[in-house]
DNA sequence: GAAGATAGTTGTATGCAGCAAGCATTCCGA
DNA sequence: TCGGAATGCTTGCTGCATACAACTATCTTC
């Protein structure tokens, strides 16, 4: 079994979580915007932490504020942008949110000990940090 | 940080890196397919190995064929099923394909001793594993 | 031999993603 | 200070992956 096979594995895992239990609004968003809230949040620093498209992360922000989770507020310090802020009904959704998948990952690793979900969340991150930074170092190069 | 946490960052690593290399072919697919060659592959296997629904792997399958990289062959013993078989030209494009992502995720993770390596990938499988099983369980139970 | 199960395909719809174009605003250099 | 360039964001369009439903052809079972 290779890193890639695995990680193949896990991202199906994942896939039939969310299958499962779908959620209605784009809670990783959501999630990233409470996250930053305290600095003012803006849609382009969504879209660089996610390495997604800003078009792709305004029309989840535009589905937030429809179902009425966020707020946009003008920026008083840029005219062209507008602050993001995560409302109470939104609070309450992405608690219920990570409480549920909180539980749902709890009870499936309940074999797991303490140390070894540290050891997987430490080397899962920095896995991520290390592709990043090599993606980052690749561009620079060309 | 969080499991979740960290397994965001790895998916948003994983985007970056399929993002910057694009493959025309769905190689996932393909690499289900040589994995379980010798024992005559199915499609319907490949949707339940996948988690995905037959409609999907149909479509993926269907490209693959166009593309030259799979064949059909009429399965002897069930004339509504075909078998699947890699072409020449599958084997190669899919050997190039994998070399290029160990040799990026081999650069990438260049300090990490072997046994990280596979602490990691023990760990991912082991997690898929138990969230499968666990889908399952309340599948059933409800 | 007929009814139901099964393998696979195709039509349709949805959600997510990117690119390109555009608008309003801000920044910067001559 | 003014005009062009850059920036933040939105919108239109497109492509891809996916699911579900309906269908065909074949197999299985009674």
């Amino acid at each position: 079994m290779t890193l890639v096979e695995a990680f193949h594995d896990a991202i199906k895992a994942v896939r039939v979580l969310k299958q499962r239990h779908p959620t209605q609004a784009p809670i990783g968003v959501l999630a990233a915007i409470r996250r930053r809230e305290s600095s003012g949040c803006h849609l382009k620093e969504l879209a660089s932490e996610h390495a997604l498209d800003p078009s792709t992360i305004s029309r989840a922000v535009a589905a937030l504020v429809r179902a009425g989770l966020v707020e946009r507020t003008a920026d008083p310090l840029d005219g062209r942008a507008s602050t993001l802020h995560v409302t109470e009904s939104g609070h309450t959704l992405l608690d219920q949110t990570q409480t549920f998948y909180e539980a749902r990952i709890t009870a499936a690793l309940r074999d797991w000990t303490p140390e070894e979900i540290d050891a997987l969340t430490t080397s899962l991150s920095r896995m991520a940090h290390d592709l990043i930074t090599q993606e980052e170092e690749a561009r620079c190069a060309q």
